[in-house]
RNA sequence: GGCGCGAUAGCAAAGCGGUUAUGCACCGGAUUGCAAAUCCGUGUAGGUGGGUUCGACUCCCGCUCGCGCCUCCA
């Protein structure tokens, strides 16, 4: 029975689908302004896991993760870029499509895009209003009446009265309550816009994915994820709008992935401290990567350092020698097995994926002792399902250079080899010693068996 | 100020009221021409003060420290 710490509730939870063998699965994607941050790829690769998992456990999945191609920072970047919005919109669409294949994510079943839903938000803002929880201000604006939505606050247990103690004094709103959000922003001179009933205007932030997710998957779907900072306000009102327009449930299941941070600190836009994918995969395999954030449990924070990344490169490898040492036979994953059921188990208590990476270990030492190709095939089947050790170990053992050296071609190498060979058949050791050293002191560590030499990058 | 989360060995990171987490690093042994890899083995934990219990890293309370949200942010 697989068991989900259901953000909404704040305890674990068994999962029951809406509907019996299926799942609804909707995650807040990417606003496409710039290049996808370390936070990002959580998000990717914490959500691909878990609709991977769900697959894997029999049920069938529909999962949306939207992209939001119009807001204030697309707006202004553009302007600044001096090109138009939809050539921003799509070159970033097109730079997160790379990074998030590079990282192993599959695509999800529908990546809605806000533009293409101003109907449906249209529609549901007309919704809300005549449910009078939506109204237009003086300034043009169509806002949300937060004070009469009841329940308001029960996703991030805030109460209003608290929230209203931080406020600061906002004038020219033109909101009846400053805690009411936009749903539909007037025009502004030289912004784009969309005609409605309120006038030109544009959508607020909030009302895609209320949208979106009701046109794909309807107005009561099974999962919601996210990361934690859009708990509040995001989530928050897109329950208000989405139960405020259907007047039903709006999700079961709320799911936030926990922060990246770097020296203890949220790694964010606005601190400056963030890391792009790009960045990173220009040092470290993207496999490591994915590693990296899965062998952490979603809801922790994960810090960010490059000896960390060091760190999970030399586990990584470790399971890759292992499967090298003795080639699975086939990629299939018996139920049976110890090491599938105690990786199974892990799973289903809320992705305990470093618990799962744990039974990885511990069946890669029982396939270094047994050299079982059957063994071997379990590996390589779970980590399968984390969307790991997909690949040839010797391409990945050979394929990733450490941090800090130097680049040498397999040629090079292979030709010192072939001359330490010849050292050592004359039993010329200190020579042969003198080319393995030599080598080393660039990254390539050369092992010897009965076979022959093999290298692999330190 | 309001609300919430966390504190595990050198580093990273899980489960668990009593029995080895796991990985990296380290140490001893096997193996090797020497190594590497691998195997075997040892060691290093649970912020602090109380409480509950036969027994607590695990439950409860206080304290300290760290972090997050309350504003765009994955």
């Amino acid at each position: 029975m697989l068991k989900i710490y259901n953000s909404l509730t704040r305890e674990k939870q068994d999962f029951v689908p809406i509907t019996p063998g299926s799942v609804r699965m909707y995650v807040c994607g990417m606003t496409v302004y710039d290049y996808c941050h370390l936070g990002h790829a959580r998000v990717l690769v914490v959500f691909d896991m878990v609709q991977r998992w769900l697959r894997a456990s029999g049920l069938q999945v529909c999962y949306v993760r939207n992209i939001t191609d119009i807001d204030d920072k697309i707006i202004r970047r553009a302007l600044a870029n001096k090109e138009s919005i939809s050539e921003l919109t799509d070159r970033f669409i097109g730079l997160m499509d790379e990074d998030a294949a590079a990282l192993g994510v599959e695509k999800p079943d529908h990546e809605p895009r806000a533009t293409q839903y101003i109907p449906q938000m249209l529609g549901l803002i007309k919704l809300l209003e005549k449910n009078g929880l939506a109204y237009q201000a003086t300034t043009g604006d169509v806002n949300f009446s937060v004070r009469k939505f009841p329940g308001y606050g029960k996703l991030s247990g805030k109460s209003i009265d608290d929230l209203r103690a931080g406020e600061r004094v906002d004038v020219d709103t033109g909101k009846d309550d400053p805690l009411d959000f936009v749903l539909w922003k007037q025009a502004r001179q030289g912004e784009p816009f969309w005609p409605s009933p309120w006038g030109n205007g544009r959508p607020g932030w909030h009302i895609e994915c209320s949208a979106m997710s009701s046109d794909l998957l309807g107005k009561h779907f099974d999962i919601h994820g996210g990361g934690q900072d859009l708990q509040f306000p995001h989530h928050e009102n897109e329950i208000a709008q989405s139960e405020g327009a259907h007047r039903c449930p709006f999700v079961n299941y709320w799911m936030h992935n926990g922060f990246v941070r770097v020296d203890d600190e949220k790694m964010s836009k606005s601190l400056g401290n963030f890391f792009t994918i790009r960045e990173i995969l220009k040092q470290y395999d993207p496999e490591v990567l994915r590693f990296f954030i899965l062998r952490a449990h979603y809801r922790s924070p994960l810090n960010y350092s490059d000896a960390h990344l060091d760190d999970a490169r030399q586990a990584l490898s470790r399971l890759y020698t292992a499967l090298k040492a003795a080639p699975p036979a086939a990629a299939e994953v018996d139920w049976h097995e110890p090491h599938a059921i105690r990786f199974s188990q892990a799973m289903n208590d809320d992705f305990n994926t470093p618990d799962a990476c744990a039974a990885l270990f511990d069946l890669a030492s029982e396939v270094n002792r047994s050299r079982s190709a059957g063994l071997s095939s379990q590996l390589r089947g779970l980590a399968g399902l984390l969307g790991l050790l997909k690949r040839d170990p010797q391409g990945f053992l050979q394929g990733t250079p450490a941090l800090g050296t130097e680049e040498m071609s397999a040629e090079a190498i292979e030709m010192l080899i072939a001359n330490r060979l010849a050292a050592k058949k004359r039993k010329d050791y200190v020579e042969a010693d003198r080319i393995r050293s030599g080598l080393l002191a660039v990254g390539i560590v050369l092992e010897d068996d009965a076979q022959g030499t093999n290298w692999r990058r330190a």
